[in-house]
DNA sequence: GTGAAAGCGCTAACAT
DNA sequence: ATGTTAGCGCTTTCAC
């Protein structure tokens, strides 16, 4: 049998009241014989308080969803583990959820979490659609966006990079090494990080003097492959290039093998930047040359602007733009 | 305001037993009319019904509790995308903790998992002192093991890998390439997998009347930089070796990078073998020959069983040992 | 310094 | 086919 707050008061000779403020340490009322009475019978008898009755009166949970495309991808588990980090330290747990970046499973998700009664979601939101929010409308749940600064009404707070000012640099950096026909690798182009970059990239050729071309933009996606397929078409059809600006450091890797089984010479004969600086960015040959994101302090902060809103602790800012760092490395070279 | 069932009642002129019926798809005797009525109604008034006062009754939170080293380590995060999918198949939702394998923190989340009421809890164990887990004892929840195989009281299935056949298979495969002086670069010989596939590497070296020695041995951590710090002083030390068995890919990956800064060849001078088979193992250069092992189908078998057991479907087997599969790659060589 | 009691929103017998 | 009612385990106000 679960012992429960009854049988705690009932043991020790006192109300469930009494044994309630020893729980929640509002016990500046209670005698310490009495208080230490109480807490020793809850260990004898490896009391574990309720949460759901608990969460029935306060309605509070102590739980925040994670909602991100796919926890596989290094940019979010890094984020994912920030998240969860911060959360342990303030005593709530996370639960996660992969969207694929398709609305209906956000949706579902979303409606899931509120039924949970989350005291709060951090959301990657997939697109600009999420305006149509249904679930969203009697909610009181609040939301902080991270990676994705999306318009949605309702939202509590965002936590972003300058995905513009991040791209900008790596392309500058690859114009003044001297690369001149810079293909762009991009991810998603319904995704706001993405579009981001593309401005960044074009201010950037803008600045150089060099004509933006539209065939230079390839859209794809983040998952596995594509990377690399995309470079052999790239070469099979001997479309010129002498630079690569990649979307993500997994594709910039999967780039570079595409090549060097070409025999192309990176960095000498086309040069590569990526974006996130994952771990493996340094355990490849060339190590490569890249944009970091702060992807851990994206979701250690989320969960702390979060968790001040719930708390009333301070005042926060409704929005934080984190910075991103140019890390040169050995996929570019000046020439 | 927040919409209960005792609005949507109201409204609808029922009472909650019916709402709750319908709700609950219990609706057998409610006639179709009443049905729609209160369909209509609660998607009117946007209801959405609240799970901690149902699972204050049911006892139930539709929620899995999933307790790991590490996200951020590419076997962990196969196995959580794939115990997430299965969960969402089934309705349920995953609460995920990072323990960095220490023992506190495992207690902590297990505790507090336990007072969130989790339908049942994925857990991988730090050790074998897991049997002095005190909140397991007046517990119910129902726990599954994964990749580590303890023996641990109250646990209600195993799901692990053949961790010592994967490495005997791994050695094997050297040995009959020709490599003869294997060391085996560990990871924390604490953790159950760790100490099996030692027992595999020795299998292995005893088939070929290899003598085992004890300092071919190195025991480290799956921490990045582990690996590259390792082979850098086993070079420094003109330690002698001509093939290396890796604890896991990260750790070869490393030690192939630390390699070639020094001019050796892999596989010419020296054979390397994986051990996981993570997505990174196909990129890097050369493409790492490993042990497979099938991290998703571990998480999405793991929550499989788990709902089985929570909802007497089927009888299920308490232990499941999943294959794991050598995968020649291009690190090896037949010399 | 401690307790009585109401109620959080829901489910599940049991009635009707 | 639908309603009545008694909790589930806890917190919180107010009374003592």
């Amino acid at each position: 049998m679960k012992v429960t707050i009854k049988d705690i008061a009932k043991f020790a000779g006192v109300s469930t009241a009494t044994v309630s403020k020893v729980i929640n340490h509002k016990d500046e009322n209670i005698s310490q014989p009495t208080r230490e009475k109480i807490l020793n019978i809850m260990k004898e008898y490896n009391y574990i308080p309720n949460t759901a009755a608990r969460s029935l009166v306060t309605k509070k949970t102590k739980t925040i969803g994670l909602v991100i495309p796919d926890i596989r991808n290094p940019f979010f588990h890094e984020l994912a583990r920030g998240a969860e980090d911060k959360a342990n330290e303030e005593g709530y747990n996370i639960i996660f959820c992969n969207t694929d970046d398709r609305i209906e499973k956000e949706e579902k998700y979303v409606s899931m979490l509120i039924e949970k009664m989350v005291d709060g979601i951090i959301f990657t939101a997939a697109s600009k659609r999420m305006n149509e929010f249904e679930h969203l409308r009697n909610n009181r749940v609040p939301i902080i966006l991270v990676d994705r600064d999306i318009d949605l009404k309702d939202i509590k707070g965002k936590i972003t990079v300058d995905n513009c000012l991040g791209a900008y640099e790596g392309v500058k950096h690859l114009l003044s090494c001297g690369y001149k026909n810079i293909i762009f690798l991009s991810g998603p182009l319904s995704t706001h990080p993405s579009i981001e970059r593309l401005k960044g990239y074009k201010r950037a050729l803008e600045e150089f003097h060099i004509p933006y071309k539209e065939e230079n933009i390839f859209e794809g996606t983040y998952q596995s492959g594509w990377g690399y397929e995309t470079v052999k078409m790239l070469l099979k059809k001997h479309i010129d290039f002498d630079a690569l600006f990649c979307g993500n450091d997994l594709i910039a890797i999967e780039a570079v093998k595409a090549l060097k089984e070409a025999g192309i010479k990176v960095p000498k004969e086309v040069g590569i930047v990526g974006f996130d600086d994952i771990y493996m960015a340094t355990l490849v040959d060339p190590e490569l040359t890249t944009i970091r994101q702060p992807s851990y302090e994206i979701g250690y902060s989320a969960v702390e602007m979060l968790i001040n809103i719930l708390e009333k602790k301070v005042k926060t800012k409704e929005k934080v733009v984190l910075n991103t760092e140019l890390i040169i490395r050995k996929s570019t070279m000046h020439r």
